[in-house]
DNA sequence: ATAGGTGCAAACAGTTTGCATGTAT
DNA sequence: ATACATGCAAACTGTTTGCACCTAT
């Protein structure tokens, strides 16, 4: 990551503009139409730098896509609605202080994912 | 899920046998000695429909291949060690009683995930 | 006998990589 | 000028599917 150029700029501008975390392909889509001819490969390649430069955060959401946010946000978790599947960010963290875990055993990190309905897909 | 035969038996077998959840792979490593020829895609088919019929459950472990269990167990999460990539058991649910989401959200479900070193792993 | 299951290979999605071309420095 | 980045296509992994053959019922 030495050179600045327009795909890496339009890369972290989508990611660092929008409030929820994005899938490699909506970063392609978003930055796609600033950059024309924007390759996916350039798209991973950047968001794996930038994730290596701590300016970008992995997100696994079980059973999709990775997404990547922007970092430095205060710890939390998120919701991934089971009817549209769009990913929210949560506030905080609900994990009980005391977590039960075998002997021995370090905790470095967790990840906490609810599932449900999202407000409009509730109300449809 | 009509009928009985070996292939379904076996993999059946594997996953009520062990105690902690499976990548397909492993089960087909394991279900494979006794089936002589058994192949990846019935072990994907028979879990699918076990899974269908609520016998199995499917562990999502963020970043790893779905994992499954025998469904039926208590309410657990899992803890999946960031040295060898085992996947363990964790006893009971660390998740605190309030959980905030936006308003109007539906909590169906959630899932938890502790990473960090298992006894070996932290030992080595 | 026959509906349903199996194995193989092809097809797919997400992601990474090799390579020739393009460009920020 | 040149080291680094891009785009394309090929490669790879995890998973699903089409199809001819096989088998539990």
């Amino acid at each position: 990551m030495k050179r600045q150029t327009r795909q890496r700029q339009a890369i972290r501008d989508v990611i660092r503009a929008v409030d929820r975390p994005l899938a490699p392909q909506e970063v392609l889509a978003e930055a796609g139409r600033h950059v024309r001819g924007l390759g996916i490969a350039t798209v991973y390649r950047t968001i794996n730098a930038l994730v290596e430069e701590g300016e970008v955060t992995r997100v696994e959401i079980p059973g999709q896509p990775t997404r990547y946010e922007k970092a430095g946000l205060d710890h939390h978790h998120h919701f991934c609605c089971d009817g549209c599947g769009k990913v929210y960010e949560l506030d905080g963290c609900a994990l009980r202080s005391t977590v039960p875990t075998p002997e021995g055993f370090t905790v470095a990190r967790h990840e906490i994912t609810l599932y449900g309905q999202c407000l409009q897909c509730r109300s449809a």
